[in-house]
DNA sequence: AGCCCGATGTCCT
DNA sequence: GGACATCGGGCTA
């Protein structure tokens, strides 16, 4: 273990400031770490059947280390029809079932055949709310819908954006149903992020307390304060 | 504000 | 049979 990987209880290392480039394309092909980081701020655009627009700030991510990674779905080498798309080019997405009932998205980052991948776990709603709002309160019984509720976790804002495994494997480079706006340039302001360790895995020993969660300190959005 | 629980497909032992 | 990268509802304070 060098100094990028700190102990468990270490804080993560953060994005190193960098020069600022104009509109370059997202670069997917890094370490999740470093790509959760960058995917705070940019656009995640959902394109429905029918034209309509559905978008959303990316507000909050963790980063999944892959096969040495106890939390990770390809721990250990594993290697199923379920994740096989963590295993797929950078840029990759990786949409699974979980809990018999909800869907969560993630975009795969790293070297083919490195199954790692960045989390999202929460947007901040930008276009097409209304929409989002018809497809979070079909699965809900009475309660007023706030615009806090519609994409504050990870499975919330897969019912709101209309993702589920039929958009597993998508490529967001190419794909015109699913992609990733660049909305953020340059590195981002070291003093609006919050690194903590990451949501429901518990169960994953010295992996639990690693703090490669993130999120943007001021929004309202984020699943769990 | 918390805690508990049910929903239930896929993967694991 | 049990766990799970979750959510919403119903309960106790």
């Amino acid at each position: 273990m060098t100094g990028r990987d700190a102990g468990p209880t270490g804080e993560e290392p953060r994005l190193a400031p960098g020069p600022l480039l104009c509109m370059m394309p997202l670069a997917f092909d890094q370490p999740s770490r470093e790509l959760a980081q960058e995917l705070l701020g940019q656009t995640l655009v959902r394109v429905l059947d029918d034209g309509s627009r559905l978008a959303g700030r990316i507000v909050e991510t963790e980063a999944y280390l892959g096969v040495k990674d106890k939390a990770a779905h390809a721990f250990g080498g594993r290697r199923t029809q379920r994740n096989e798309s963590m295993y797929a080019r950078a840029g990759t997405a990786y949409v699974y079932f979980t809990y018999g009932m909800h869907h969560c998205f993630n975009v795969v980052a790293g070297e083919v055949d490195e199954p790692v991948a960045v989390l999202i776990r929460a947007l901040e709603p930008t276009e097409g709310l209304e929409r989002m709002a018809v497809h979070r309160a079909s699965n809900r019984r009475s309660s007023p819908l706030k615009e806090t509720d519609l994409c504050s976790g990870p499975a919330k804002l897969c019912q709101a954006l209309a993702i589920d495994r039929e958009l597993d494997g998508e490529d967001l480079t190419s794909s015109d149903r699913i992609f990733i706006e660049t909305t953020r340039q340059g590195p981002i302001e070291l003093a609006t992020l919050v690194n903590r360790a990451r949501i429901g895995v518990d169960y994953a020993e010295d992996w639990a307390q690693r703090r490669l969660r993130w999120y943007i300190r001021e929004s309202a959005h984020v699943s769990v304060r």
